[in-house]
DNA sequence: AACTATTTATAAGA
DNA sequence: TTCTTATAAATAGTT
């Protein structure tokens, strides 16, 4: 609607995107607002724009922690929950992990044996030996091995978000971002192999 | 627009309200998808008719969670903010731990040792000669030493239920999957060392 | 911000 | 609900 048609994709022209999210903006709202009165309609209308820029409507008859507490309870779930027990679950996943490596450590160091069968006991030491000798080998002067890259690995804990969509017919399902945020470099030096306390993170 | 000009005010007959509520629905849903692609905006749309039927856009790019924390954002206001930043710290940590312990164990496998100054070589390798030593005595028909109770601690992980915890926790890594798993799978069974992959979490 | 040619939404009717 | 269509409203491109 109006001079020409335009196609549904993203306006490439910043100061077009912006003077048309501007224009549609109020007439959203205008519509919201039609809506709410014509239809005694509850809306919530939220949106920011790229530049995060932040403009809400609100029907008159509520507020947006009604809708929100609406919302959840219409789709039968508890955002903050949902996602805290998914953190939780993932902390405590962690930690079991972290806490595995440590008792292979131990193991490694020659404590915490006692839990060993005696092939496990015997496969450790095997294995130590060898170890043993890849490290005497690594001392002698060919000491190179351009493997710098050691991935410092994301396991997607980032982010965090997950999509959530419901509707009826009209609303879509929708996926899932996460920001990766990446991990302060760990450096481990200082020569003490051995002294780290294993038992507490 | 349409046949005559109305008025907005709420429309008395219920059919015609209802109509009405289903055909501006729809407007608006469109309006909402076009804005949202048009513009590169995020918006959420959450509507409840009279009759209690609720409807939602969300844009693709975005959860109905992300839009309402940051709408508190925006808004100054808080409900869980401090404690969700509490709980990424901590798993921030854990995940840094769980890398240390990684390469810990690698090392003491022999392998990505490249990092390592000589003197940092030369200590472990005389730890892993006396550790070697350890488990050799272990190995030999004395084989008793009560130390049963290595207490695998717990520090309350049950915490984080809407409260906080740290600390570790411990179980069996063995169940662990990522949400995300694109790793190779660790099937430790009892028996050997060594055939764990290290290098991702 | 305004203007306006066009496209789009929709009220009323079927 | 869905379709039709006359008309009101929104808006793309321009100034």
């Amino acid at each position: 609607m109006g001079r020409g048609k335009i196609e549904i994709r993203r306006i490439e022209n910043a100061t077009n995107r912006q003077v048309t999210y501007s224009k549609r903006r109020n007439g959203i709202f205008k519509k919201a607002q039609e809506l709410s009165v014509l239809c005694d309609a509850k809306v919530s209308l939220i949106m920011f724009s790229t530049t995060g820029k932040f403009h809400e409507y609100i029907s008159p008859s509520v507020s947006t922690k009604k809708i929100y507490d609406d919302y959840q309870k219409a789709l039968g779930i508890d955002l903050w929950k949902t996602h805290y027990e998914r953190m939780q679950e993932h902390l405590r996943k962690l930690k079991e992990i972290n806490n595995r490596l440590r008792r292979e450590i131990r193991q490694r160091m020659g404590e915490d044996l006692h839990g060993l069968r005696i092939h496990e006991l015997h496969g450790l030491e095997q294995e130590m030996a060898e170890s043993l000798t890849n490290i005497r080998d690594r001392k002698e002067p060919k000491c190179e091995d351009p493997h710098y890259g050691l991935v410092d690995n994301d396991d997607g804990i980032g982010g965090y978000d997950y999509g959530v969509a419901l509707g009826n017919g009209v609303s879509d399902i929708y996926a899932y971002r996460s920001q990766h945020n990446h991990h302060p470099h760990l450096d481990h030096h200082g020569g003490g192999f051995g002294s780290h306390d294993l038992r507490l993170a």
